[in-house]
DNA sequence: CATCTAATGCTACAATGTTGCATCAAATGA
DNA sequence: TCATTTGATGCAACATTGTAGCATTAGATG
């Protein structure tokens, strides 16, 4: 396993990303990272819990938000706000690997979608500086869709 | 004071629509109204209490939750994900006069981007039904970007 | 192995939103 | 105008999501 930059454009291994950025390679660290890399759609603090408690890793609710914070703050993982009233986390790849996200309105999850990307830069008023765009299109996912012809599950 | 078809798309009284939507026109629902039509950014809960309070309409916390809840569910009021825990409420006008939103990661502040159009429908994978696109831009706001050069106030 | 201090775990708390139920008052018709 | 009906309210209790303070644990380093 080479190890040169630990950039998170590349998929770099949890460890490696980790020390990349100065800090302690923790088993609540490594297991979150390695949870947001292996879904395929932004996970919410419970999910990642559920998660950890899968792999037998005990953990502190603290603790994980604690460790989700420092990811964000570090630039390894990124936020959403979905539908709900919980945020989402994603493993932030490529500076441009941007994309919107769906929210289903009826199941509530959420997924990536890679083909549709976060608008381009938009005209702003003058003296706003534009850090992100965040995309989220609602609606009914395919399977919810499919079930019923009128929300199936409220 | 005629009142024919009261659709949201024009500044309708908050009497009128409310009746139009089968309700009934109470003192609290008015209110709420009223403090969004006067509104130029949306609002959380806590603002349109705060001016219900200013108007001297004592309310509970609860039934603004769900007055609330009923103009979103009439469709007279939307939602908006803001950047913190707490929905924004914001009258919804005109089927087609979406707009986005900026929110600003100094002040907290979120306001409306009358010029920036949420993305025209996408192209969404197979079997998904779109409701509506939600865009919000993050950065830092006029005020707050002229005031310090690097987060002035957290 | 000893040391240093970043992370953790625990407790308590804050913010935001929801549920159940008794009471009140807006709408309706006599 | 008044009585009736039931949608809306107010209150209390609770649920969910996230934070703050502080003692303890365990990564990193020499």
């Amino acid at each position: 396993m080479p190890h040169h930059a630990p950039a998170a454009t590349a998929i770099a291994s949890a460890r490696d990303l980790i020390a990349a950025h100065g800090g302690r390679v923790t088993r609540t660290r490594v297991a979150v990272i390695e949870a947001l890399q292996s879904s395929s759609h932004p996970l919410s603090h419970d999910e990642i819990g559920a998660a950890l408690a899968a792999d037998g890793i005990a953990h502190d609710r603290v603790t994980l938000y604690r460790a989700l914070d420092w990811l964000v703050e570090q630039g390894i993982a990124q936020r959403i706000a979905g539908g709900e009233r919980a945020w989402r986390f994603e493993i932030r790849r490529g500076d441009e690997h941007r994309h919107a996200h769906f929210h289903c309105d009826r199941c509530g999850q959420i997924l990536c979608l890679e083909d549709v990307p976060a608008a381009a830069s938009p005209a702003l008023p003058a003296g706003f500086e534009l850090d992100r765009a965040e995309l989220v299109l609602h609606g009914a996912c395919a399977d919810c869709g499919r079930a019923g012809v009128k929300r199936p599950a409220q």
